[in-house]
DNA sequence: TCCATTCCCGACAAATATGCTATACTATTT
DNA sequence: AAATAGTATAGCATATTTGTCGGGAATGGA
């Protein structure tokens, strides 16, 4: 059970933006700079957020990406949700009546409930640091 | 961010042991066939759920599998951490304080405690039905 | 107009995880 | 001794993860 990079670094793509909202365009180059990332994966994970509406983008010189909505409007599971999948389980839980199922719904709402109450901006207003590269095993 | 059927099914394991609790060592064919499973593939999960002492074998004829503590005294979180891997991360979350950190300890806190409260016993009193084999997103 | 910058798109690939199967034991009970 | 059952290890097909690479297309500036 664990928070693969894909949503770590959408979180760090997502808080970088927080950060440097209202300022225009970010380009992912400098996002992959600041936090030691590939660019050409960062491109890859902002694919996903934009189709979704997140972010939005402008292209060209002096292009990047922005915010679509206030940093304390997007909640940090809007993003886990887009590039780890969707944190309620599409079929099966709510017909079948498994010895499990009673537990996987407490987890499954504990952890909605912290992704949806946590915004973005609560995140970029966190003390700053490097991006280590572990995997995060819950 | 998903529980694997290796946490599902140690937690059907641990579940059949509970509910014959106290009717000596049940061996897996038993739970493999109860539960449409895989005997080889159980034996595989119940291998690390012994070495924690979670459970204990009787070998020989007659032999199988016990509960080392009534199933009360387990937690759901004693068997996923044994298969999932560690609850908390081993490194990098204490020290390391990116701006996720708050949030990776916030979830963590919140799954843990839901783990941590719900005892095995818990779950084997729910109601019974088979064992679906999707994968469960969160 | 040309060019650097930046997003966009799709293919590919190495490494790891998942979900098993298979084999060959060893230990215990009857 | 024979049957039952656990133990250990290896292999393997598939999927996912974590990227890389190459080529476009749009944009702004010189």
């Amino acid at each position: 059970m664990k928070i693969s990079t894909k949503g770590r670094y959408g979180l760090t793509i997502m808080i970088s933006l927080a950060k440097h909202y209202g300022e225009g365009p970010i380009p992912l180059r400098k996002i992959a700079a600041e936090y030691d990332l590939s660019e050409a994966y960062l491109e890859q994970l902002v694919g996903p957020l934009r189709n979704s509406g997140l972010v939005k983008s402008v292209r060209g010189a002096y292009g990047g990406y922005m915010l679509t909505r206030g940093p304390k409007e997007i909640s940090a599971g809007d993003v886990i949700k887009v590039l780890e999948g969707p944190i309620q389980p599409v079929e099966g839980i709510e017909d079948e009546a498994q010895p499990q199922r009673e537990l996987w719904i407490r987890i499954r709402d504990a952890v909605k409930n912290v992704l949806e109450t946590t915004s973005i901006d609560d995140l970029a207003n966190q003390k700053d640091d490097n991006n280590e590269n572990y995997m995060f095993y819950i």
